[in-house]
DNA sequence: CGTCATCTTGAGCGAGGTCAATGATGGTGG
DNA sequence: CCACCATCATTGACCTCGCTCAAGATGACG
């Protein structure tokens, strides 16, 4: 991701965008790709760069957040808790994806970092000002803002309703469909077991025999322990309880 | 709700607004609250009223949805299905909240009555039309969608990582919050069992097992099958595992 | 008062959680 | 280069919670 960093040409000449924001590798993907260079300048200074440690968290569930943010490299996570330290995984964010929430009050979530990370973040207070100057970016926003309920409304089911060896399917799924890998290839597992059982709502010890259950059954292969390969995608499908 | 419709006088002679928006009991709690007459007339005359019967559907999963709708009376289900019948409802809609999508793809979700409802719907594709026109209701539309997002999170919260005990209490509470009834008050239920246990991701017979023994120890009581009382909150509350 | 839908209750079972021991992996410093 | 340690993953034994199946009870309504 970072390397394009380095890219002497983004269509910059052009336009003549300011430095930070053309040197960006993840905008055109993100909230600020169709904006005028006037908009971009705009936010190029009210942003500024974040990195997080791994481990390390933007948001805190129970706090008013006094930020957001888009992520340029690195993998967050989203996740709630209860008071005796159960802990359901919400979602991931990946690089380009919008961060934070936009309402004055206590966050639903955690933001953590599951890598070291890098993110532009803006003053959460800016955010009404700069929808209301630039409708694009409340757009995009919106729209974004729907393809996560979309996302969550599914995950919803496969919480409410699927069977352990369902879920674990379908997050194989998930990550073979993200990555956009061909057939037999490798597919990344950007998760630990803790963190895919904690996304499913699972235990690791659950996750970890199903996995071993779908190996010893020849429907994918574990080359290691970051990465799979789908050996028979129609019955993963069908494991997955998952329309084609 | 719907005696508001006779109510004479609702701002409606300052602004000479249209008949049937004038009219209507829910505009101010809708996205329709705020805005100009104009933006009002225009809204006018694109929408139009549309009546479901219980159990009828104004958008079915996997088709891309037509309509879009501001529900004015009754009570509407959000739901998801496996191909094997398995069903997640994954929220309600209430009298003033807006149900639809905004992309143009099949729908994740079914929207079904749960009783017999009335809304104001609208051609889907005229919402782009109209957000560009009409900022003010853009943003409420973002709002909103950030606000489910919120409420969606604590629900995936409560179907990965919570008892069924849990769940029970948890549901209670929220329809106690939202009747925003006073203590010792019977608040009614608008789900019969199967419906609770098809939201909570739980069968019939332990939505049943679960009432019946809060029941037993005093928490709440039961005076007939569509209302409850609170009895103790505290240990409501305690037992739905959730920061009072 | 009969009929139908809804709800409750019981008995038994099985998926997945819990607890515990063992095995792999990878980074670090001697 | 390798010994060491921390982290991560696997596997087994056991148990519990919630599901399934089945039988009654209650309530709504003509």
């Amino acid at each position: 991701m970072y390397m394009e960093r380095n890219q002497p040409d983004f269509g910059a000449a052009e336009w003549s965008l300011p430095t930070r924001c053309a040197a960006c590798g993840v905008r055109m993907a993100s909230l600020c790709g169709g904006i005028s260079a006037a908009a971009l300048d705009a936010l190029n200074r009210i942003g500024r760069k974040r990195v997080l440690r791994r481990g390390e968290a933007l948001i805190w569930q129970g706090d008013v957040a006094d930020q957001v943010g888009i992520l340029h490299h690195g993998l967050v996570k989203l996740s709630a808790s209860l008071e005796d330290g159960r802990e359901q995984m919400l979602g991931l964010a990946f690089p380009a994806d919008f961060v934070g929430a936009i309402a004055d009050r206590p966050s639903s979530h955690c933001v953590t970092a599951l890598t070291d990370t890098e993110l532009c973040v803006f003053p959460r207070s800016a955010l009404p000002g700069i929808v209301e100057a630039h409708p694009d970016i409340g757009q995009a926003l919106l729209s974004r803002a729907y393809d996560e309920l979309d996302h969550m409304r599914r995950w919803m089911l496969l919480l409410g309703r699927k069977s352990a060896e369902e879920r674990v399917a379908s997050l194989l799924l998930q990550f073979a469909a993200r990555g956009g890998c061909m057939a037999g290839a490798a597919v990344p597992l950007p998760l630990t077991r803790q963190q895919m059982a904690e996304l499913l709502g699972l235990t690791i010890e659950t996750v970890s025999r199903k996995l071993t259950a779908m190996k010893r059954d020849g429907v994918i292969a574990l080359p290691d322990l970051r990465s799979f390969v789908i050996q028979d995608r129609a019955a993963l499908s069908t494991i997955a309880a998952e329309y084609p």
